[in-house]
DNA sequence: AAAATTTATAACTTTAATTGATTGATTTTA
DNA sequence: TAAAATCAATCAATTAAAGTTATAAATTTT
């Protein structure tokens, strides 16, 4: 038994495909193929039932595969126990992040930190929600941030902040005479959504239908994932959208007078860094998590009441 | 980083020396020392000095081979778990046991279970406490039986039963005439001793100094490992020695005759199973001990009144 | 200072892992 | 239902790695 050979079958199992597998593992498809038999061999088991598609682990090897997750994340660690002992950040660390947070939220950061920690090498990927989960269990990324709670029992979330939602409003609008806003004042008829499987749209929607169980019917509908082109939607078209804060950060005075904030408790959305709870990089995200909540605005830091609006 | 490379350096920091480690894990030295460096330059660091006799782990190095004894246990543990699941018993196992209690014990189940588990491969070898005591430390032996308790935190003890000490008296001694002895009745002067260093010589010398803190001063000084030799003094030359109840089951009518039990509660020692803490061969245990435990006469098996004589 | 011990290095051998090409089996598509 | 496509296994060849013997360098012991 190697730990490259519990590596293989943990991505088989990830991957329920050998040829995929052996892409992810950088080897051809016939190692991957001929390691695993090895080690079924062995172990005089089988570990995967051939005979079906997808393969499927059998019950004794999905038993062997939850083993070798954890070889490999006490092996993982022995690297980690070194830079701990010298005190030192370094490696690489994979993260994926929504496209919604991304734009406003690594530029905060990450000149920092990659001058901070000039050893540690960041490979970033805007992702939505639902890959950055996939992508966390089969070991392509080691961090998401995102909007939490995601109700994954492999997960581990950590908590970065809350981010609450400001009202854009359009001089047109009748609510846009309003100093606050309140969740009851929103004309879903009048407001601009991020496109289906958007965990923005989802959360806005959860705003609009904790007033009212309204039926949304729109005039006419655009399909979105940018916060960029919503502003833009409201700024030359009029309507209202619900922007996460740090979105709202850079804008001219001349646009920040269109933001109507919630009269407290503001609705907003929980944004975690998550990794699955095998993980063993516990400095670098450490040191990750730190950087990001010590950049963070004053106005995002700072602790008010809230309501989460959940995604899912 | 391999898995045979963690357990070369688990070998190595063992026996602290690169020719004796290699000669254990059945390599010759170069071998080790490159796979020991290609470990090292891997993480980075330096897991052993080598400039000084011996040669000793780093800080760091003593680190990284605790997490990997963890690993390796882990390793291990996916046979286990084939075996547990196949609900079939099998592999290797190499006992240590001490010599007093070996040519009584093993008779008594040893066939019994060869028998009942034919794919278990059984390698016994007879070993003073101390040597047991080190080879379990060091991976060449799996269990240990023997007199506890031991003491050291890394052993894990479990009790197989409590075994009395018998008088063995001579015709000629003033107290052959008693029915039931007491340590009291002990003539230090009188009695026969395993050699030094054997844990039923200190047994003895604490049950003696239990009673009174007598210098012992023998005419004759004779060094024996052998119970069977302590025997044949007390029946040839007479005199008084004390033996461990196993040794007493076997004996002739005649020679019975000349025990006497001591009187509740009976000076006794703690027979058990030692492992390391990490070991995971725990089926394979499990079923030694259930073997043991059933075989063992009933005299000694049903739980009377005792005082442990402790060997340290 | 000489001998012995111990680890590192070098050259070579053996073993193991990987690859590209191909086969056989199964599923999908037309 | 036949053809195409997909997928894992097999084969022969290559590459990489782990191991070996012999020996050198360094250190300790005698």
């Amino acid at each position: 038994m190697t730990l490259i050979q519990l590596e293989y079958i943990i991505a088989l199992d990830s991957f329920r495909h050998f040829g995929k597998a052996a892409i992810h593992c950088n080897i051809a498809q016939p190692s991957l193929s001929l390691q695993v038999q090895k080690l079924e061999e062995e172990l005089k088991t089988t570990i995967f039932v051939r005979n079906c598609t997808p393969i499927i682990p059998t019950e004794t090897g999905a038993i062997i595969i939850e083993q070798a997750k954890k070889i490999i994340a006490e092996a993982g660690m022995v690297q980690q126990l070194v830079h701990q002992q010298k005190n030192t950040v370094e490696g690489h660390l994979k993260i994926g992040i929504i496209p919604t947070l991304a734009p406003y939220l690594l530029p905060l950061f990450l000149m920092n930190f990659i001058k901070k920690y000039p050893a540690v090498k960041l490979h970033i990927s805007e992702l939505t929600t639902e890959k950055i989960i996939k992508r966390l269990n089969n070991g392509s990324i080691d961090v998401g941030i995102l909007a939490t709670p995601l109700a994954h029992a492999e997960l581990k979330e950590d908590v970065l902040f809350n981010e609450e939602f400001v009202g854009y409003i359009s001089k047109d609008e009748k609510i846009f005479s309003k100093k606050y806003i309140l969740p009851a004042d929103i004309d879903p008829n009048r407001l601009w959504l991020a496109e289906e499987g958007h965990c923005l749209r989802t959360q806005t929607l959860n705003l609009c239908e904790l007033q009212k169980n309204s039926t949304i019917e729109k005039h006419l509908e655009y399909e979105t994932g940018s916060i960029e082109t919503l502003k833009n939607f409201v700024e030359k078209n009029g309507g209202i959208t619900l922007l996460p804060e740090l979105a709202t950060m850079n804008m001219t005075a001349g646009k920040k007078a269109m933001l109507r904030y919630f009269k407290s408790p503001a609705p907003a959305r929980e944004i975690s860094m998550v990794t699955i709870k095998s993980f063993v990089k516990t400095r670098l995200t450490n040191v990750l998590k730190d950087s990001i909540i010590t950049h963070l605005p004053l106005e995002v830091s700072k602790k008010k009441t809230m309501v989460r609006l959940d995604i899912v």
